[in-house]
DNA sequence: TTGACATCATTCAGGCTATGAATCATTCTG
DNA sequence: CAGAATGATTCATAGCCTGAATGATGTCAA
């Protein structure tokens, strides 16, 4: 490790991100177990627009529909979620984030935003790097 | 989206760092292919340390053993890489970097520097960003 | 009203990635 | 030399994700 010069690959900010996104990933992921990760984005979502359709759901976190179920299910066997029929169209299954949801998503926005301190402890100019993420975040039409 | 005071888990470093770095590594995955991101990071180390055995690879990878298997076949039938068997230790296979897989790389690395400029484009001080980046990775024992 | 078509949630089969255990060859150690 | 340790490989398995098929419901045009 630590050779400046030789790794034009690992220069580079689309790999530096890709791994560093994957290490911070692993560990958000053991910090809000037993909730996976595509679950705390549920609960993100679903605070911020209470009340979707699973469709508009998939569409908005860019997953397919049938990967939904299974999380739902078990957001909902935690208690966290509700599922509502739509009484203007029965298909559609509205689904509700309930006090507890609120609450576990609270968590997670918490152990979250604990792990930024480690995070960025060896970078200079955090408000910086925090800006820049946001920005790329943004541009790539993430809620920011 | 673009909801900036509710989502506190989706404001957190943490949390951006996972969703970008996911979405940089599918682009940066089409971007490479037919290689895949695992690979491309076996000719980094490869172009770091030339002439390693599996098992280093392995560790210097944080992956299991069993999985570079595939992957270095894949490797060896596009001509990248070679196995040689070590004179000194017949256990050991030593991966050893070919002409066409220092080109392969060489590619990788362009095509990784490429998507850089697009990445940053909305960023208002990449240097900073950069750094940041930079001294996060290099924080988490990645080759900077 | 009815029939054709679209849409929603769900189930199911399959692909891809990654791991750990088992295996075989080889090496090290006492 | 016997037994333990190590390296590469194969195999079975788990997790995540997708797309196709299914059944229920809704829409629209004739």
């Amino acid at each position: 490790m630590n050779d400046v010069a030789a790794g034009a690959l690992s220069a580079t900010a689309a790999f530096q991100l890709g791994t560093v996104g994957a290490i911070t990933t692993d560990r958000y992921t053991r910090a809000i177990a037993p909730l996976k990760p595509k679950q705390a984005g549920i609960l993100l979502v679903l605070s911020l627009f209470e009340g979707m359709s699973q469709q508009d759901l998939a569409r908005k976190m860019g997953v397919a529909p049938s990967l939904l179920v299974g999380l739902l299910d078990e957001l909902q066997d935690m208690g966290a979620v509700r599922r509502e029929r739509d009484e203007h169209d029965r298909r559609r299954q509205i689904v509700v984030l309930t006090e507890a949801g609120r609450e576990l998503y609270g968590t997670c926005a918490a152990a979250a935003k604990a792990m930024d301190e480690e995070l960025l402890k060896d970078v200079a100019d955090p408000e910086a790097f925090r800006a820049g993420l946001r920005q790329i975040a943004a541009g790539m039409g993430l809620p920011v």
